[in-house]
DNA sequence: CCAGAAGCAATTGCATGCACTTTTTGCCTT
DNA sequence: AAGGCAAAAAGTGCATGCAATTGCTTCTGG
């Protein structure tokens, strides 16, 4: 009986299988390194081999999971090397949008920027570490749209959705909430002034920091990088 | 008869699908908007259904199909506004490669680059756009390797072969040649005296020009790009 | 006791088949 | 004659089955 699934949600089977895949490994519930068992994969989603097989397939374009012929896929291992690429190319990605934005953002487009920058500061008061990550992407991700260079945006998007697992908890050190906020209010205020070159240096400084930020959760240049299973 | 395929090259037989599909996209043998039926390319390549939906997922993963769930997946329509911000992309991202080897080659990169540049004076010379085309290439792998940084490699190279079908035709104009030289020379240059500043300038100098010489291949705001069948 | 080869279990890779969705075509109604 | 509805045809999406490759275990010879 080729049952139905109980429940279907949006997009086909393979989507939801890239997604919930590459959630787990985004979230760092699955660990680099870690063996993704097609049969398993497949046990655990209540979907056959095909579409395991598929989503594997995109994740390995994608970059999330490695792929060796006829050995089977696991989550892709990041040396620190490589860690250390990814966070400087979404350095200089930053930087490029900041500067796009603050040259071609639209008065509404600023003028929005502007009031959610303010929101969040409400956060930061409150001390409220889940709310502010919110406003901390929507943040982002209007910088990246302020840009108006679709490429661009789907390449920082995608170095970003890597980088993921790495930027989790940076928000659990103290004080970096309200750094993190003069940070973006630097951007802000570059942008508003149309000042191109502030506002690329200011974003590179920012993702600089957080990658230093980050760099407590890498361990050393060998192993892959662990994290803990939910 | 689960038969035997005629002539193995390497790999998978998915990654000959996704190699094999690829090149004729981007070659311009397959147009944008084509539409891109599985059971032809099955019998086409002689392999079922099922490494062709693989190999689907993979280039739709890639920016190089487009799939609509249910209903098939053609080939990626780039509007002449997608095209003109991945050539902008493109000429951050070689920006960065520039800047990055200027600051980072080693001497020996640094000695190959020069070698190779001088070399390539004599294809100009002798007008071999062929041979030149080959150096050129190899002149920018190695501005990205230079770069010492994977990720932005991965980027460039990717953004690259995406735009390869625009850039195809581009040394056929006159004295494209000789100006394509002499812009490689100032970068060079730039990267020699290791002058970041000077190196990222004069490489997006360069790929802005490419850029423009291209737009000749596009069309207009509206209908995907077309380009003759081989 | 160890090295190498052969057999075995486990898993991947691909083909095929069936169900569901979309699109087209032909007929009926207005 | 035009519009709409319905049924069929085409094509996608996923499940299942079988062949092939890999890695491990075991057995034999030195």
């Amino acid at each position: 009986m080729p049952g139905k699934r109980s429940l279907i949600r949006s997009g086909t089977t393979v989507d939801q299988m890239v997604r919930a895949i590459g959630d787990r490994i985004v979230t760092g519930y699955l660990r680099p390194g870690e063996k993704l068992d097609e049969i398993s994969l497949a046990a655990r989603f209540d979907v056959s081999r095909t579409p395991v097989r598929e989503a594997l397939g995109q994740l390995s374009a994608m970059g999330l999971v490695e792929r060796r012929p006829n050995r089977g896929a696991i989550v892709a291992v990041v040396t620190q090397e490589h860690l250390a690429s990814m966070f400087e190319s979404m350095a200089e990605l930053e930087a490029i949008c900041a500067r796009f934005s603050a040259e071609r953002m639209t008065s509404s487009e600023r003028r929005g920027l502007e009031i959610e920058h303010q929101a969040s500061a409400r956060m930061v008061q409150a001390g409220a570490e889940e709310d502010y990550e919110y406003f901390n992407t929507e943040f982002h991700s209007r910088l990246y749209r302020g840009a108006h260079n679709a490429h661009i945006h789907e390449l920082t998007v995608m170095t970003r959705s890597r980088l993921a697992p790495f930027r989790r908890a940076q928000f659990m050190l103290p004080g970096r909430l309200a750094k993190s906020w003069q940070e973006h209010d630097l951007i802000v205020t570059a942008i508003m002034r149309g000042d191109s070159v502030a506002a690329g240096k200011a974003a590179r400084d920012h993702v600089s920091i957080v990658s230093e930020a980050s760099a407590v959760f890498a361990t050393d240049d060998r192993k892959p990088i662990r994290r803990d299973v939910a």
